[in-house]
DNA sequence: GCCTGATTGTGACCGGCGGTCATGATATGA
DNA sequence: TCATATCATGACCGCCGGTCACAATCAGGC
């Protein structure tokens, strides 16, 4: 029972690794699933008795990714101002995110609809969970803004979609998405810049355009 | 020549509509070629007379597509106050796309760069040239708004960074992505107007934000 | 230490897909 | 009408994800 486990669990852990190089090598899409096999030393039979299919492995890995990811978020100080937090922790996601593009292209391709459907319900429901915790975190942050005067109460949620789109786009963006070569590489500290300010403008946006802006444009 | 060309087009018309449907009612993951090709009433074959694969069935789809967008995007009216034309061009998109989700879903996929390099060179170019078509008219906008005043004058191109990403988040929300059923479809016209809300904000945001909203607060 | 039942590892095998190409069918125009 | 060029076709190929009967290995009672 216990050594059995052990090497099961050993192997578990192997078999990710060496995906995980496969894949940022040669691309997730070109990589089979004999290839992981015969780099991890093991038979393809063998793959399916820890992954029921394919795309539970690419699931995992970004279940994986995305969890560490949103530790790393937990752990940055939520003192001082808390817009000023929220633009240090998306700051970080970027570059976290910019670290790691496959991983990122992983995430893309498992957020698609057809993939959700095909996954079985158990990974399914831990991609749910993750994704409230992020919207928690998001929205801890928020009213702690609404609190310090930041920004005007009003519900949070479409904030979140907002927000939560640009992430998106961003995303795919480090992806190497868009049609020819955009961008070059050397920009994207500047890419990041900029789209964290339209974020954070965004997040302000409309009491001070339109609501504070013109209540004193009209004094 | 005349005949024979003619019946090519009109194939060629044909055998795209029928993927169209075919993509529609059975998602586009799924279906073959060959079934497209039985449901057009021709061979299997004969559909890479027109197409060099099944990927470039796909970018046919998306220019033509994103080819009719744009057109309507150019047909809508430009006096007035520019951010309001922005605006009503962004919901526009928000509506075209909502109502054909299927291209949405094939937008993302044929700009993923894997997809982008096993591109023919004058399918990529013609992506390119329809990204630089629609910077453009976007471009073209913003500057008669700094003309008229509605922000303040400043580079365009990281302004066109933070809404592109945000149309993209809002593409993978309309294509169903994301994890689980975050919101019901009642609220899509809800959603399409606070995500637009949100753009505009980050197009004016940093002046709003930052310059007036700061500078009043100081006084 | 050994035997037996249970559990796990394995790769030959399968179905189905995208893509090819020799062959047959059809249009062209002299 | 016939010769030639062009096009349509589906049997065929290679490949991949996934399966499963069988082999290898472990557990633990004697």
């Amino acid at each position: 029972m216990s050594y059995q486990d052990e090497t099961f669990q050993r192997r578990e852990q192997l078999l990710l690794d060496t995906a995980l190089t496969l894949f940022r090598d040669h691309g997730w899409e070109s990589v089979t699933v004999a290839q992981v096999a015969a780099a991890a030393g093991i038979g393809k039979g063998t793959v399916y008795r820890h992954f029921s299919s394919k795309e539970s492995i690419y699931a995992r890995i970004v279940l994986d990714f995305t969890g560490v990811c949103l530790q790393r978020y937990r752990q940055e100080p939520l003192d001082g101002q808390p817009l000023q937090a929220m633009r240090r922790i998306i700051r970080l996601a970027f570059d976290l995110l910019n670290d790691n593009p496959m991983e990122v292209q992983l995430c893309l391709h498992c957020e698609r609809p057809e993939f959700q459907e095909r996954l079985e319900p158990g990974a399914r429901q831990a991609f749910c969970d993750l994704e409230r915790q992020y919207q928690s975190l998001f929205n801890q942050i928020l009213e702690a803004a609404v609190v310090a005067g930041e920004i005007a109460p009003r519900p949070m949620e479409p904030l979140y979609w907002g927000v939560d789109a640009t992430f998106q786009g961003v995303m795919a963006h480090i992806a190497g998405g868009g049609f020819g070569a955009r961008h070059p590489a050397v920009s994207r500290q500047n890419y990041f810049d900029h789209v964290a300010d339209f974020i954070i403008s965004g997040i302000i946006g409309p009491v001070a355009s339109l609501g504070v802006g013109r209540v004193e444009s009209e004094q």
